[in-house]
DNA sequence: GCCCAGGTATAAA
DNA sequence: TTTATACATGGG
């Protein structure tokens, strides 16, 4: 087995809550405090230890990790900031301070978010397991996501262990752009929010919500905001007249923590 | 059985 | 432009 290098660093967000809210459906709870998945083709296993965290990934992998748990901006300053906007989003962050915004792959982003509709969390997690276990490369104790190219290579025969049902076919629709270049992330990458909206919604099975979840999660669009009918709700009874522009630069991480609060509180805006 | 789940495609008004 | 419905699957 490939060495492995053992990384300490104070707790400065929580695993769980970060790992579980949402954002990104491709790490477990192995045992109690200790978090173990894949992404970038790299393994990691997170221990949680109250006032330090431990990481252990591969020899020279800390960068990318750090770089994915976004380490280096300072969440102190800006959930203050967002808690001046509206005494409900200072609840809300109070509720899970622990969150930090994941930069995550944009294509493992998108095919998530693409299995997410009209589905749970819990079965999207089952969802991106099948596919790394059936179709991506093992790594250490885990599957790394399959690229585009050997999705593409797939028929909808092919995918139906995965059981994703009519998502099926928009993941194939997803490689197919991608890996032909029809889409490019690089460009969506380098260009605003608006153009990259335009580009992933050539995709089959690409709504706005699927959009703007790729674009925030996966290329760290940190201005968009994710928002559908029940974030609607939310947000007209929570926030009454608060616009997500509102919440400048960090909406996307502001609509996490309430995202997350109102998950969490059925009937507080129903 | 029924309802729901980090929605979207499609048709129709 | 907005609204209604089907869609695959599995857990509660």
């Amino acid at each position: 087995m490939r060495r492995t290098d053992s990384v300490r660093i104070k707790a400065v967000f929580s695993p769980g809550q970060t790992l579980f809210c949402g954002q990104t459906f491709s790490f477990k709870e192995t045992s109690p405090g200790v978090y173990e998945g894949v992404s970038g083709g790299r393994f990691l296993r997170l221990y949680d230890r109250g006032e330090e965290l431990e990481l252990i990934c591969g020899e020279g992998d800390f960068p990318y990790w750090e770089n994915y748990f976004d380490l280096k901006e300072d969440y102190g300053a800006k959930k203050a900031e967002l808690s001046k906007i509206s005494p409900v989003l200072k609840e809300a962050i109070a509720y899970s301070p622990g969150i930090r915004l994941l930069r995550q792959e944009p294509w493992e982003a998108l095919c998530a978010f693409i299995l997410s509709q009209n589905n749970n969390i819990g079965r999207i997690t089952g969802l991106v397991s099948r596919l790394c276990q059936i179709f991506g490369e093992p790594v250490c104790e885990g599957y790394a996501f399959p690229s585009p190219q050997k999705l593409k290579s797939q028929s909808l025969e092919d995918l139906s262990p995965l059981r994703a049902g009519f998502r099926a076919k928009y993941l194939l629709d997803a490689a197919e752009k991608v890996a032909g270049g029809e889409v490019s992330f690089k460009d969506i990458d380098l260009a605003g929010a608006d153009f990259g909206r335009g580009e992933l919604r050539k995709i089959l099975g690409v709504g706005p919500k699927v959009a703007e979840c790729t674009l925030l999660f996966g290329f760290h669009k940190t201005e968009c905001f994710p928002m559908d009918v029940w974030m609607k709700r939310v947000m007209k009874t929570l926030l009454p007249g608060v616009t997500p522009e509102d919440f400048g630069e960090n909406a996307g991480l502001a609509q996490q923590y309430l995202y997350e609060y109102a998950r969490n509180h059925p009937g507080l805006f129903t």
